[in-house]
DNA sequence: ATCCTTGCAAAGCATTTGCAGTCAC
DNA sequence: GTGACTGCAAATGCTTTGCAAGGAT
């Protein structure tokens, strides 16, 4: 942690050399941007963002650096139906709180217990599960508050 | 289980005057086949299949009808980044299998264990939990078959 | 020098919408 | 008879693509 800049950057630079793909500014400010932040941001919002780094960066050049993140493993793309897809610059195994109201996106600081996923892989016959996602969803404390949300 | 098409149409009926909407043949269609399928179809399929009974159905009346189904809470809505969205006719809690190469989606014949969720639900501070989706993925025995796919 | 990447504009695809005619109640 | 629903076509919104110019190795 002595030169988090530094180290980001050579993060990046060994990943994309791995997969014959070249280090370039914007594919760097769109990964420092995603590692900055929480928020789990659309592409536009990256976009918005990452102009300030990189002022002539086009949208379509976003995208392609978010793929290309994605598809080095050091990011993921979060999908659901409502509207564009989410991107969070955390690469460990977690899972998500989402707000049915103003749609944010939360980290949710916890586990499905390790044998219960493996109860639950055991009754997936045939069929070689790799991987899971877990979704809470519900209200935000802003939105819980604001009172727009049905007392399910 | 006397009269499966009487019973659907009446459950039917009913959901829709709840909400002030009204019976039609189409919305009918819509339903029958989404309860009469396990294949998670899109809506495109739906409204290949649906022309079958209804010849003249338009795709954008089998999107709101599909919508309104959804709204009645008798299918549910499935997401994934994978281009289109998928409709589920059935409305108990349930999870899913999703492949990763073909797409196929299946029925997980399992739930997450109560207290389980419970202990989540309480890592989620200063959210209110109303309802949460597991999704497990990996390989279908057709594709794991083909080899099509890495061994984790 | 090679060939990957960018930015632009246009295309693509799933889904939604506006509206006149039709139908359920 | 009234208001909701359908079908058509056009529109929308997010994302991808083709291509010529520029940049990384």
């Amino acid at each position: 942690m002595n030169h988090p800049h530094v180290e980001t950057e050579s993060i990046l630079r060994r990943a994309l050399e791995q997969s014959g793909q070249r280090y370039t500014e914007q594919r760097a400010a769109v990964f420092r941007f995603l590692r900055s932040t929480e928020a789990h941001p659309t592409a536009d919002e990256v976009f918005l963002s990452v102009r300030a780094d990189v002022p002539g960066i086009s949208l379509a050049t976003v995208y392609k650096s978010l793929e290309t993140l994605v598809g080095c493993g050091l990011a993921s793309k979060l999908t659901y139906g409502d509207g564009s897809a989410r991107y969070d610059g955390r690469t460990d195994d977690h899972h998500h709180l989402r707000c049915l109201d103003c749609g944010k996106v939360l980290d949710l600081v916890d586990h499905v217990d390790a044998d219960e996923v493996h109860r639950l892989e055991a009754s997936a016959r045939g069929f070689r599960v790799t991987g899971y996602r877990l979704e809470l969803t519900g209200y935000c404390a802003n939105c819980d508050r604001a009172g727009g949300a049905p007392p399910a």
